[in-house]
RNA sequence: GCGCUCGUAGCUCAGUGGAUUAGAGUACUUGGCUUCGAACCAAGGGGUCGCAAGUUCGAAUCUUGCCGGGCGUACCA
């Protein structure tokens, strides 16, 4: 599509003597292939340019403009109609040879056709999931990991070179209202009396049950004492590496289960983190840090607490070091920047979570941007919304009522079971990935279990099974990879709308890579993917004369939807 | 209260300056498997794009106000 775009900039350029910047659209098939609204932006611009109206052209009229460009464009072989239509829309009709040229280029580099280089040679730090230690996952953490896995592909496939992260909490005062009830449950400082034989989605269960008691045990006085020592204590457990008192082993026992428990969630979900950053590994250099800079009048004290005054910048103000002097996570958030940046001396570094913490976010940052601009400057945060049950149920781990990340995988699972009588691993993750995925992101998102779990439709099995039709097909014709069509193809009414289709694809990865937004992909492939399913239903390829170009129409779809499916980190089956 | 954000078909969502009838899926009604895979295809009904005013040749899309939901708003994360 580059060459088109050349070729109205030029047209542009010699007709009006003017630089544009030509955006090309995709209109209803009725209308054309491709249309550009070239002629309605230059009018503007034409009527209050007396220079440019000294030449061949007449200014004013976007219409007459619009017929002066398209009377240019109709010479070229790229199209077999130009023509003018409403205000002043050029509607273009691409030539057969132009879509075999197209097809041919798919054919021939089936995985860089349209890959963008936006990333190219950068190191890209992502950091997502993000769940704390001593917590269950429940249906946040499995959008927010599915979000951040499929960004760090879009700029993977980009050229970067992508390093995922992930940041937990396993000190703070989630841990210490957790550890008291535990220690409660236990009767004690009893470690003995862990539930060490149970399988460890039960024993997770179990310590997150104590965060509840936890919890509630905190909004008494008496017990909120209690609970503000353990945090102390939890803290004290790092300063002197003390894992053999009774404490200190129900501490670390735990804190390994729930890594554990993380682990087996990760590898379920197919997402590979690259390193895990407790918080007490960052906390200390946060400390650290927050206090130097409090020394230089970045942070102040206030409430003996120690504070970023975010009014000056329109923000709030945070605590980043409470009146205990114990690093808040804002503190820990400060280390972990630095630590990143230590790590990876990344040119980017995203930071993906849901828009609940994005004020908070904000304050972090513009607060390491006082004394590390540069670190600050290169680092983003990407906001999703959040994950809604149906019914309008809030969900709180802090009150237990709330549904469990693997619980959605179990509830595809059983679907799956029961409408096709066994589990397929890459189907039940397809339709997980793509019900998430295929909303934009930003507003909430409502979790429908019956409906997200269906496959059928606007689903990731339905373009999952779009595939491994397309790849039949090749197996049975015995597709050689090295085909490729002779110039001046014709094609007819189900193979040329298809072909006209995958010739998007650049624009659509484009798009998807500049805005990070994977939806723009999971739309395009759905579309393909009715053009191809409408093609199949109408066109015979094995043993029909159009066979040739039929084939390669097939492996060309295959192709990009295969590469479309791995950005989002969806299995292409052979079969299924 | 203030800030951010969202409001499109019964439900879940695309579309976020451009084209007479605003698109999908789902649900509902109906038709299609002796032919490359029916997790498919075809047809039908279903919408004051929250409300109102403004900007523009043109507004679901931009601005303002109002209504409604969500989130945030100092020692939780």
């Amino acid at each position: 599509m580059e060459r088109i775009l050349e070729i109205i900039t030029k047209v542009v350029k010699d007709l009006f003597d003017l630089n544009t910047g030509v955006v090309l659209s995709r209109p209803e098939a009725k209308f054309g292939d491709l249309a550009t609204n070239v002629a309605l932006t230059l009018a503007g611009r034409l009527g209050k340019n007396p220079a440019a109206s000294d030449g061949k052209a007449v200014a004013g009229r976007p219409r007459e403009i619009a017929e002066q460009i398209a009377a240019e464009l109709k010479n070229h072989d790229d199209f077999t109609s130009v023509e003018v239509a409403g205000a002043g829309f050029i509607n273009m009709r691409l030539s057969d040879a132009y879509l075999t040229h197209e097809l041919n280029t798919m054919l021939a580099t089936p995985n860089d056709y349209g890959r963008p280089e936006t990333y190219k040679n950068q190191i890209v730090v992502t950091e997502f999931s993000d769940p704390n230690p001593f917590k269950v996952l429940h249906v946040g953490h499995l959008y927010t990991s599915i979000v951040g896995d499929a960004i760090s592909r879009l700029i993977e496939l980009a050229g970067g070179e992508v390093h995922r992260v992930n940041f937990g909490g396993d000190v703070g005062m989630h841990v210490a209202k957790c550890i008291w009830g535990i220690i409660t449950k236990l009767g004690g400082e009893n470690p003995e009396n862990l539930p060490t034989d149970l399988p460890i989605g039960e024993r997770m269960q179990w310590v997150a049950s104590s965060y509840v008691d936890g919890n509630k045990a905190y909004e008494n006085d008496e017990t909120k004492t209690e609970i503000a020592d353990i945090n102390k204590r939890i803290y004290q457990l790092f300063d002197m590496d003390e894992h053999d008192t009774p404490f200190a082993r129900i501490y670390w026992t735990c804190r390994s289960w729930s890594y554990e428990y993380f682990d087996n969630f990760y590898d379920r979900i197919d997402v590979q983190f690259e390193k895990y950053y407790p918080e007490s590994a960052t906390a200390p250099l946060g400390l650290k840090t927050v206090q130097e800079q409090t020394k230089k009048s970045v942070f102040k004290e206030s409430n003996g607490a120690i504070i970023f005054d975010g009014e000056p910048y329109g923000l709030h103000t945070r605590v980043f070091i409470n009146s205990e002097g114990l690093p808040t996570y804002e503190a820990k958030d400060v280390g972990l920047s630095l630590t990143k940046w230590q790590d990876y001396h990344f040119d980017k570094s995203f930071i993906i979570t849901g828009v609940d913490i994005i004020d908070y976010m904000k304050v972090v940052i513009k607060s390491i941007e006082q004394f590390e601009p540069e670190l600050a400057a290169r680092t983003e945060h990407i906001t999703h919304g959040m994950m809604k049950l149906a019914g309008a149920v809030k969900m709180a781990s802090r009150l237990g009522n709330f549904l469990k990340a693997e619980d959605v995988l179990d509830m595809v699972e059983n679907y799956q079971k029961e409408a096709q009588g066994a589990i397929n691993q890459d189907t039940v993750l397809g339709a997980v990935r793509y019900a998430l995925l295929k909303n934009r992101l930003g507003p909430d998102i409502i979790f429908e279990p019956e409906t997200s779990v269906n496959a059928q439709g606007n689903s990731g099995p339905y373009l999952q099974y779009s595939h491994a039709r397309a790849r039949s097909i090749l197996r049975k014709i015995g597709f050689d990879k090295q085909n490729s069509l002779s110039e001046n193809q014709d094609f007819d009414e189900y193979e040329r709308p298809l072909l006209v289709k995958l010739t998007e694809w650049p624009e659509i990865l484009t798009t998807a890579v500049d805005e990070l937004a994977p939806h723009v992909i999971c739309t395009y492939m759905y579309e393909l993917a009715q053009i191809f399913n409408r093609f199949y239903e109408n066109s015979r390829v094995e043993g029909d004369p159009r066979a040739g170009i039929r084939t390669c129409l097939v492996a060309a779809y295959a192709d990009i939807l295969r590469n479309g499916l791995g950005v989002l980190g969806i299995v292409a089956p052979e079969k299924m």
